[in-house]
RNA sequence: GGAAGGGUGUCCGAGUGGUUGAAGGAAACGGUCUUGAAAACCGUCGUGCCGGCAACGGUACCGAGGGUUCGAAUCCCUCCCCUUCCGCCA
C-alpha cells in the first residue's frame, strides 16, 4: 500500500509508474473518492462534536426530554452519514490497494524481455552428455511424479534417496552462510491467515489467486516463509536501536501455479510444493538500499559456493510485483536450454508491506516511521537441484557434489 | 473439545456508565547534582485520521465486530486470542 498523502502530491508520478507496472489504476478516481471521503468525514467529526458537547453538559444530572430528543436526532443523522462513508471507503480501500509500489528511475522499462543483465559468473557449459533433471532423477529413482500424481496431483513429486540429503546439505549451507551475515534461523507458519497473506501481497481470493485456502478456516497455506515472516512484527513498534532484524526462514512454499503450465514446466522447475530457505529484513528507510545489495551479495556468494553458473538479472518494471520496488533475479545458466533461468529473486519492497501491516519503529527524534522489508530466496531447492544435476553431471552419469557441500553429506563426492 | 479466568499505552498494571486519553510503576529522553558514572530529585513522554504555514483545534482508538444509552474502556451479544485445569495426542 501507498502513502495516500504521497499519491495526493504526485498523482502523474504514480500513475506513471503503475502503467510501466502494467497495473490499470485510476489515480483521478481514486482522488475523488478520497476528497469525498475527507469531505464526509469532517461532516461526521463535526456532529460527534456537537454529541460530546452535549453530554459533556449533562453529567452528572438527568437531561430534559428536549435534550434526549435532540440527542437522539444527532444519533440518527450520524447513523447515515457513517453509513456514507463507510461505502465511500469501501471503494477508496480496494482501489488504494490496488496501487503498486513505485519504481526507482533507473527501472528498465518494459517487460520480462526487457530484464537487464548486470553480470554473470561461472563457465556455462554445453548441452553434450547432460540428461536432464527429471530423466536422470527418474533413472536413478530419485524423483517421482508419477506416484505424487497418484496421491495428490499433477505437479506434486517424491524425492528418494541421495537427493533428501543432498536437500539438507543445501539448506544447512545457506544457514550457515546467513548466520555469517547475522541472520537469525526462524521456522514458521505454514498456514496464516487472510488478513497475513494480503497485507504481504499474496491474494487469497480473486482471479489471480496464488495460494492454496483451506476450506471453512481462516488459514492458507504460505507460498513463502516471507509472508509468516512479515507477519511476525505486524503491529508492532520496534525500537530504533533493534533494527535491522535479519532472519533466515526455512519453510515449504505451496504455490497454485495457475495457468502456468506449458512454458518451463517440466520436472521440479514448476510444482505445487518444495522447501525453501528465505532472507528476510525489517530496517531502517535509509538502509534498505544497502540491504538489498547485501541480500544479492549473499544470494552469489551462495551460488559460487554452491559453484552453479549464474547471472544477475535487473527486472524490469512491467515484470515487478505489485509490492516490489526494485528486483533483482539470479538465473541458473541451463545447458540444455543454452540459457540462463529464474533461481533466486530479491526484492526491496520498501514500507509497502509494513504500511499494510503497520510495522513502525521509533526514530531518534521519537516519531513513528515505517521500517523498509527485503526478502530475498537463499535456496528454493526444487530448482537449486535442477541447477546442481544439470550443471554438475560427469561422464559416467553422477552427480558431483561440490566441496562446500561435502561437510554436510559425510564427505560424499558424488551422487 | 469441556470448564474457569483474562485481553488496557514501548512494557508492567489501576480503572464506580459522565472532569479517563486513561491512575501508579518501569523503560526512554532532557535537566539538577557528580571529576565521571550510578543513585536521588525535577521535567517530558500514546497512535492514527481531518483541518491549519504553524501554534493548535477536532475526532477516533482500552483484542475485533455489532448492540443498548442523551453519553461506553466500563453494560449486552458474536467472534478471535491468551492463561489455568480436564480430555485427547506426536
Amino acid at each position: 500500500m501507498l502513502d495516500i498523502q504521497f499519491i495526493r502530491e504526485n498523482p502523474e508520478l504514480v500513475q506513471e509508474k503503475s502503467e510501466q507496472k502494467n497495473v490499470k489504476v485510476d489515480i483521478r478516481q481514486l482522488l475523488q473518492l478520497d476528497e469525498q471521503r475527507r469531505g464526509a468525514l469532517q461532516k461526521i467529526e463535526e456532529l460527534r462534536a456537537q454529541r460530546n458537547t452535549q453530554a459533556a453538559g449533562l453529567k452528572g444530572q438527568r437531561p430534559t426530554e428536549e435534550q434526549i430528543s435532540a440527542g437522539r436526532q444527532l444519533k440518527e443523522e450520524l447513523a447515515r452519514l457513517e453509513s456514507d462513508l463507510e461505502s465511500i471507503q469501501d471503494n477508496y480501500n480496494d482501489l488504494l490497494q490496488a496501487v503498486p509500489n513505485v519504481t526507482p528511475d533507473d527501472t528498465p522499462l518494459g517487460g520480462e524481455e526487457a530484464n537487464a543483465p548486470v553480470k554473470s559468473w561461472g563457465e556455462t557449459r554445453s548441452a553434450e552428455g547432460v540428461l536432464d533433471h527429471l530423466a536422470w532423477g527418474e533413472k536413478r529413482q530419485m524423483i517421482d511424479f508419477e506416484r505424487g500424481a497418484k496421491v495428490a496431483g499433477a505437479k506434486f513429486y517424491y524425492l528418494k534417496g541421495d537427493l533428501v540429503p543432498l536437500e539438507l546439505a543445501v539448506f544447512q549451507l545457506g544457514l550457515s552462510l546467513a548466520a555469517k551475515y547475522g541472520f537469525t534461523p526462524m521456522t514458521v507458519p505454514h498456514m496464516v491467515n487472510t488478513r497475513t497473506a494480503s497485507g504481504t501481497g499474496y491474494l487469497p481470493r480473486g482471479e489471480e489467486r496464488q495460494i492454496y485456502k483451506i476450506e471453512g478456516e481462516d488459514l492458507n497455506l504460505i507460498a513463502t516463509a516471507e509472508i509468516p515472516i512479515t507477519g511476525y512484527h505486524a503491529e508492532e513498534i520496534i525500537a530504533d536501536k533493534d533494527l535491522p532484524i535479519l532472519y533466515v526462514g526455512l519453510s515449504p512454499a505451496y504455490r497454485m501455479e495457475a495457468g502456468a503450465y506449458g512454458k518451463h514446466s517440466k520436472g521440479l522447475y514448476r510444482v505445487h510444493q518444495f522447501n525453501k530457505l528465505e532472507l528476510y529484513v525489517f530496517c531502517k528507510p535509509e538502509d534498505s538500499e544497502q540491504w538489498h545489495e547485501k541480500l544479492v551479495q549473499l544470494e552469489e556468494e551462495l551460488c559460487q559456493a554452491l559453484e552453479i553458473p549464474y547471472q544477475l538479472v535487473r527486472i524490469a518494471a512491467g515484470d515487478l510485483g505489485g509490492p516490489a520496488y526494485k528486483k533483482f533475479d539470479i538465473e541458473y545458466w541451463s545447458p540444455l536450454d543454452q540459457s540462463y533461468r529464474e533461481l533466486m529473486s530479491c526484492s526491496n519492497v520498501t514500507d509497502y508491506q509494513s504500511r499494510r501491516l503497520n510495522i513502525r519503529y521509533r526514530n531518534p527524534e521519537g516519531k513513528t516511521e515505517f521500517v523498509h522489508t527485503l526478502n530475498g530466496t537463499a535456496a528454493a531447492f526444487s530448482r537449486t537441484a535442477i541447477a546442481l544435476i544439470e550443471n554438475h553431471q560427469q561422464d559416467d552419469g553422477t552427480i558431483r557434489i561440490p566441496e562446500a557441500l561435502r561437510p554436510y553429506m559425510g564427505g560424499k563426492e558424488n551422487i
